[in-house]
DNA sequence: TTAATTGCAAAAGCTTTGCATGAAT
DNA sequence: ATTCATGCAAAGCTTTTGCAATTAA
């Protein structure tokens, strides 16, 4: 809430209820959804809520930095609020995609940053297999 | 050429000029095309090649494991036939992508496992920010 | 009031699919 | 002789765009 409204204002973006639904929701989910995903999600509380302006929110919301796009390989990208350095998994079974807390992703570019030529200011670190769940069930 | 010939006998699977040439083309180069650029470089010596049996070709190629499926967030994939583990850097100014050799993947990998509940079977390691050439440009 | 955003429909990419022809085994 | 792959065109998805109507500032 607090920090859409003074993002906004401070790039003189206006605040709309179908933005600020876009980044609730994503602010409440841990599910790294699709468009698809928030579109349908929203379209109950905002019946006239199109997906094109779903597209056009996360796009805003991605380059005022308060979301970030991922993209796992599926043919369709997928969005998160949390903006924190973090790898994400992802589940070959379920597909479910985890944020991994316990990657150090500051040493990892640190780490690449002194071996290559590269100036690096960005990463986004995808690992993927079988999640505890989907580990349990086929043991 | 060796290996390509013996997966696709291993797993019943037809050798034909176009999938050879497929494999030969990302072979030799470090652009990790898409599969328009790679249709657009082999329509001069196979005029008959349409781009779905590239993209047939690609998907056969990932399945056998003599390529992989890269996604830099683009809208589209490019491919690899450098199959070593490995992370890939992308110049967010040119847009070329790099090999990185000096990530320790395996390690990454390992010192994630033991954090995490998950069972790591591969990985995506993708760094962005100014390739040398464009930092001198811009110096 | 004015400048930006929404919603709709249409368009634009990229990738996949179905099917008859053709090629590899 | 079979079975699989190719090539074409069409279809399928995800995402973007144009523009009139609407809304936030």
């Amino acid at each position: 809430m607090y920090s859409i409204t003074r993002t906004f204002k401070n790039k003189g973006l206006k605040l709309t209820p179908q933005r600020i639904a876009v980044y609730e929701y994503l602010l409440g989910t841990k599910q790294h959804p699709s468009a698809e995903t928030i579109y349908s999600a929203l379209i109950e509380k905002f019946p006239t809520m199109s997906l094109a302006t779903v597209y056009k929110s996360l796009k805003t919301l991605c380059k005022v930095e308060l979301v970030q796009e991922l993209n796992l390989g599926e043919g369709n990208f997928r969005y998160d609020a949390f903006m924190e350095e973090h790898a994400h998994f992802q589940c070959n079974h379920c597909s479910t995609v985890f944020d991994m807390m316990n990657v150090p992703t500051d040493r990892v570019m640190e780490a690449v940053s002194g071996n290559e030529s590269f100036l690096i200011e960005s990463s986004r670190l995808y690992f993927y297999g079988t999640c505890l769940e989907c580990q349990k069930k086929n043991a």
